[in-house]
DNA sequence: GACATAGTTAGCCGATCGGCTTACTATTAG
DNA sequence: CTAATAGTAAGCCGATCGGCTAACTATGTC
C-alpha cells in the first residue's frame, strides 16, 4: 500500500535500471529480445538473422543476462535462451511510476493496456 | 486498429528508440528527468543537487533533448526544461507490445495502471 | 580416437561516453 | 560601461562499447 516515491524507486533499482535501460539501447539486443518474445531458442538460432559474428552476439546475450532480462538453461552443447518477464517489470515500474505525473499519460497508457488485453483475448 | 508488429515498432521507431533508451540508461539523466516530472526547471536548478561541473549537467540535457524526451524555452539567459510526454509513450509502447507475448505481464501492468489512477484520484 | 558442432574467452581496434577545465556568448544588474 | 549571472562550446582524458579474429572448451557423431 505504502506509496513509493520515485526517488525510492530510482535507488532501489538504480542499478538495475542502468544495465536494463542500457541493455535496450541497442538494436541488435532488442531484436534479439523480439525474437524469444516468441519462443526460447538457442544462441545460434539466435544469432542467424543477424549477419554478425557469433562472438558478438555471445556477448550481446551476455548484456541481456547481466541485465535480468534474458535466462539461459544449458542443454548439452546448446544454450536455451528464455526471456525473464520480472525484470522488464522492474523497468515498465520506472515509466509507470513516472506517467502518474504526466497530465492524462496513465489514462493512455491504461487504454493501451486495454486495447492488448482485448487483442489478446480476440487470438 | 491495424495490429502493430513487434517488428513494425522496431523499424519504425528504432531509432528513438536507440536514443531513448541510452538517455534513460544513466542515473544523473534519470534523476533530471525525475526533477522535471515534478515540474519545469532551469538548467541551473536542475544541476543543483548534482555535485558535477555544470557543463557536465548540461550535456546531459542535451542527451535527453536529442532523445526527444526534454524540450527547452529559453527566456531571457535561462533556459526552462520540461518533459515531453509523447517520446516516453514511444518507448511504454514497446514495452507495451512486448509484455503482450509474456504470460499475464499485460495484467500486471493493467493492475499497476489502475492502481496509479486510483492514486491519483485519492489526492 | 578423430572430426564436427555449439558456444565461450581473450584480446585488438576505433568510436562513443561521461566526467573535467577553460573559454566563450548572452542576458541582466549596478 | 562594467560586472555578475546563466548557460553553451570545445577539447582533454580514461573507461566502456560494439564489432572483429583467433584460439579454446565441451558436447555429440562417426
Amino acid at each position: 500500500m505504502a506509496k513509493q516515491t520515485a526517488e525510492q524507486i530510482t535507488t532501489k533499482a538504480g542499478g538495475r535500471l542502468d544495465a536494463v535501460f542500457a541493455a535496450l539501447a541497442d538494436p541488435t539486443r532488442r531484436a534479439i529480445v523480439e525474437q524469444l518474445s516468441r519462443g526460447e531458442a538457442t544462441v545460434g538460432t539466435v544469432a542467424a538473422p543477424h549477419d554478425m559474428a557469433l562472438p558478438s552476439i555471445s556477448k550481446h546475450v551476455k548484456v541481456l543476462e547481466r541485465a535480468g532480462l534474458v535466462r539461459r538453461r544449458v542443454e548439452g552443447r546448446e544454450h536455451w535462451l528464455h526471456l525473464a518477464p520480472e525484470r522488464f517489470a522492474t523497468a515498465v515500474e520506472w515509466f509507470a511510476h513516472y506517467q502518474a505525473f504526466w497530465s492524462g499519460s496513465v489514462d493512455r497508457l491504461a487504454q493501451l493496456v486495454s486495447e492488448l488485453q482485448e487483442e489478446r483475448n480476440e487470438t
